[in-house]
DNA sequence: AATTAATATCGTAATATTGCAATATAATAA
DNA sequence: TTATTATATTGCAATATTACGATATTAATT
């Protein structure tokens, strides 16, 4: 196979995974960390930043970019990335919640 | 090709992404969802939670232990898993991190 | 109009992931 | 000792991901 059944998974489950998924990969993640280091988001220079080809850059920009984790606005012959603070709340909403679950049952698991 | 090139990044950037994979299919999400609810953590119940074979359970089960998610005890002939909070600490403290940047450069991005 | 620059898309090869049936393993129960 | 139960491993097919060269697109520059 290779597909995952998302129909069989709340719509939070499917969110959290879809987000996960795309900060998956060391590339995107470092995408992420330059895009938040620059102050201006005119990012042309992604490319030279990491150890990819253009097309692979690209490539992982669009994923970013279907997963909602970045914004692309076309200005000039630039395209200008920026990160999507919204879509990057829900997985810290996410952890949050887990985090306190967690803590909330504290030694109760005699197990681990 | 389809191998991540890891070593060009930094040790962060590969933890992270290494998590985040971990918990990018919908199915390991709802593990770890489950693993929350459950008082107890002795997780024979996983295959009857969620619409998958064992086999492929137990191969999820084997990524989120691998990623240092979920720990996992022999406890007579079943085996008890449960979520370690401090793989998970990792990805909270680097939203954390992420939102607050964001939240520092507020409307300082023209572009986006 | 032709050139340059920035980014995207196409095509393709290498590898990884997902899922399951069949089977193995290991501990308890009968 | 022989089931039974719980989980893991193997093997395999279908699909997805990663990476890049070649090429296309689009806007600014000359």
């Amino acid at each position: 196979m290779g597909a995952s059944k998302t129909e069989h998974y709340t719509e939070t489950q499917n969110q959290v995974a879809t987000i996960a998924k795309a900060l998956g990969h060391p590339a995107r993640v470092a995408i992420i960390d330059f895009l938040l280091k620059v102050d201006t988001c005119i990012c042309g220079d992604i490319v030279n930043e990491l150890p990819l080809a253009q097309p692979t850059i690209s490539q992982h920009l669009k994923e970013l970019k279907t997963a909602g984790i970045i914004i692309g606005n076309i200005d000039g012959n630039a395209i200008c990335y920026c990160v999507n603070p919204e879509t990057l709340q829900i997985l810290k909403t996410y952890f949050g919640n887990m985090m306190s679950i967690l803590a909330s049952k504290n030694n109760q698991n005699q197990c681990c």
